[in-house]
DNA sequence: ATCGTGCTTTTTTTT
DNA sequence: AAAGCACGAT
């Protein structure tokens, strides 16, 4: 397919800062993949001197795969393209010696940062969840903006921020003793280092000489800078964004980035992709009609040639139970009706939550559907178990991951030991780890404790080494094994089922370490250091997963849904509460979720419904519900609200709709 | 190995 | 108020 001139123009302009503002569906990706290609083939750009940053793994998967497609793997071969995160992992790790890292340092995952955080603030918060979380996005929001703990303890405010910027500091202390970074840190660290270090600095603009960011409306304060930094005065970069597509906020995104460009770069060339190129001409009037409420900060004006399309259609449900049933009884007639695939059908939601309902409904009807996102597999004990022990064998000095792990199974080391063990080595200002290692160590403990520690020392010691000779594979082979983690899952699990379960995701875990040390025609091989860290980002969740049929209904937040694109698009739960969320209209920050309407709205190529409820259980009260606000914002000439009239009682209700499920399923067999 | 009882938690979005 | 969970009884 050919170019439009707004595309065109934003492929070909390399002279300069350039700022593509793109409209949903106007084509962004294929101009960042025309302009790699471009650069690399016309522009005499090396591959390994140009970056393209997103900010979600999939994303990132996606392009990689796509610039290969386009442009022959060969000439794809070392492209810097990956998330933020992941570029700011690469560079710690290549300076980590100038960051006084050591080598193998260990990421922490929010649950770690916050398992870490209750310990250590026992006396001031005594566990008191609110503050805990609190604190823990004081913190974040203290690192993206490029504020230290020092800064911080200058800069808070009241009684309470003077405590949590006592309790930042505590915690940086601490993560540095563990040899430890938190996601935040991937994002600061580099950032700082690039500020105040001008050889490193002129050694990455080097390396880096062609910019192009995804979802600029995303970025928060660090991560700017962190562009700014990299691309300097030759300002040779493309960042692509929609401020209506600004969906962040909450974790610190600025979406005014894209105003400070302009006077960050005073020659910046702006350009604007208006043509949609994804959805029916009534769902692109739908959506434009609905962000027109919005402020903006550039005025743009999405068009559609396409077909006008089928009107949006509302349809209520008595309860949430219903509106699952009735989102998988409309897919069904639907599907059968238009000869469609499951795999062309999406049910976008606010919460995770809600997916729960939709997957029972689904699953009874047997529609084969995917569930993305959730953070499940890794929240998994199994997994955090053979998680931790990988860290520990590639940084010692991971308290946490030792503590989690050091008696696990059980190997005669308990509280007591590791109480005493823990003084020692904090009277040494040594790990945990190290400690064992300490000739007087003997003096503050029995015998059999020494033995049981030490033999444990020496096994993560020579699993370390199987490790560091490049056999990752064998190491954590035998390190499964020789734990009897199996035997382990089958005495500590409720049931013989359940332990299976668990030793399932322990071969999916082990699957993505050796694809991952591999390598494959997309990625190059990994030492485990760095496959230990890329889990910990999730940054193989996108990989092909081989059992994926690839026909099945698409479930996700809305959130997750931004930069996908759907036939048949379901909103569930378009009420006031839900979709704008209850805490952003206390907030009064309901043009957030206008726009998160808007992200999900302009998923859909054809056809759109949004469905909701007359009630909701909540916290075990029955709730009356309200349809959105936005519903009422709607071009209503576009949209056909479902009569919501027919007072069928309930029993009578669930017995008609489960009766046509039976009978479409019927159908649609023969 | 399965079932039942009682206790806890739950509703924002993610790297 | 229910669903999920851990744990104990069978």
């Amino acid at each position: 397919m050919k170019l439009n001139p707004a595309q065109n123009e934003a492929v070909h302009y390399v002279s300069g800062p350039c700022l593509v503002l793109a409209g949903a569906g106007s084509g962004k990706t294929r101009v960042i993949i025309n302009k790699i290609a471009h650069l690399v083939q016309k522009c005499g750009y090396q591959a390994k001197h140009i970056a393209a940053v997103t900010f979600t793994n999939k994303a990132a998967r996606e392009m990689k795969e796509r610039v290969a497609q386009s442009m022959g793997r060969k000439e794809a071969r070392g492209l810097w393209i990956s998330t933020f995160h992941t570029l700011g992992l690469e560079i710690i790790k290549r300076e980590h010696k100038t960051l006084g890292l050591k080598a193998g340092f260990s990421l922490f995952d929010d649950q770690d940062t916050l398992a870490l955080l209750k310990e250590l603030t026992q006396d001031e918060l005594q566990e008191d969840k609110d503050l805990l979380r609190a604190l823990a996005t004081m913190i974040s929001n203290w690192k993206g903006g490029l504020v230290i703990p020092d800064h911080a303890r200058k800069i808070a405010k009241g009684e309470q921020e003077q405590l949590f910027a006592l309790l930042y500091q505590r915690y940086a202390q601490h993560m540095k003793a563990y040899n430890a970074l938190d996601f935040d840190d991937l994002i600061l660290l580099p950032t700082l280092l690039l500020r105040h270090n001008t050889d490193v600095r002129a050694r990455w603009q080097a390396r880096i000489r062609y910019l192009l960011v995804d979802e600029y409306q995303d970025t928060n304060t660090s991560q700017y800078e962190l562009v700014k930094l990299l691309v300097g005065e030759r300002a040779r970069f493309t960042v692509v964004g929609d401020d209506d597509q600004s969906i962040y906020s909450w974790r610190g995104a600025k979406p005014q980035n894209l105003v400070l460009l302009g006077k960050d770069f005073p020659e910046l060339k702006l350009i604007k992709l208006e043509q949609n190129y994804r959805s029916s001409q009534r769902i692109l009037r739908a959506a434009n009609i609905l962000i027109a409420n919005n402020p903006h900060v550039y005025d743009k004006s999405l068009f559609s040639e396409l077909a006008y399309g089928e009107p949006l259609r509302v349809l209520f449900a008595a309860n949430e139970e219903q509106e699952a049933e009735r989102v998988v009884a409309e897919i069904i007639r639907h599907k059968f009706m238009g000869k469609t695939s499951y795999g062309e059908y999406a049910i976008l939601y606010r919460g995770n939550h809600q997916s729960r309902l939709l997957e029972r409904a689904l699953m009874t009807n047997r529609i084969p559907y995917k569930l993305s996102g959730g953070t499940s597999f890794f929240a998994r004990a199994e997994i955090k178990d053979i998680m931790a022990y990988l860290r520990l064998v590639v940084n010692p000095d991971d308290d946490n991951a030792f503590l989690r792990i050091v008696n696990l199974p059980k190997r005669g080391i308990g509280p007591a030991t590791l109480e005493k063990l823990g003084n020692f080595a904090n009277q040494k200002h040594i790990s945990m780890f190290e400690a064992i290692f300490a000739p007087e160590l003997n003096y503050h403990l029995p015998p059999a404790a020494m033995g049981s520690l030490y033999e444990f020392g020496r096994f993560i010691v020579d699993t370390g080494e199987i490790a560091q000779r490049g056999e990752g594979v064998d190491a954590i082979k035998q390190l499964i094994r020789k734990i009897n983690y199996e035997d382990y899952l089958y005495e500590t699990s409720t049931s013989a089922k359940a332990a299976e379960m668990r030793m399932k995701n322990i071969s999916e875990l082990y699957r993505w370490v050796t694809e991952m040390l591999a390598g494959d025609d997309l990625d190059e091989p990994m030492s485990l250091p760095e496959v230990v860290n890329r889990l910990t980002l999730r940054d193989m969740m996108e990989r092909n997963n081989e059992d994926e049929s690839g026909d099945q209904v698409q479930l996700m937040t809305l959130h997750a849904s931004k930069g996908l694109e759907f036939p048949y698009v379901f909103m569930v739960g378009v009420e006031e509460r839900i979709l704008p969320h209850q805490t952003s209209i206390d907030e009064d920050n309901v043009d957030e979720e206008r726009r998160l309407a808007y992200v999900g709205i302009t998923r859909a190529q054809k056809e759109l419904w949004f469905m909701l409820c007359r009630e909701r259980r909540q916290f075990g009260e029955t709730m009356r519900c309200e349809p959105s606000r936005f519903l009422m914002e709607l071009p209503q000439d576009d949209l056909i609200w479902e009569n919501r009239k027919p007072q069928q009682s309930e029993q009578q209700r669930m017995e008609t709709g489960k009766a046509n499920i039976a009978n479409l399923r019927d159908m649609f067999k023969k």
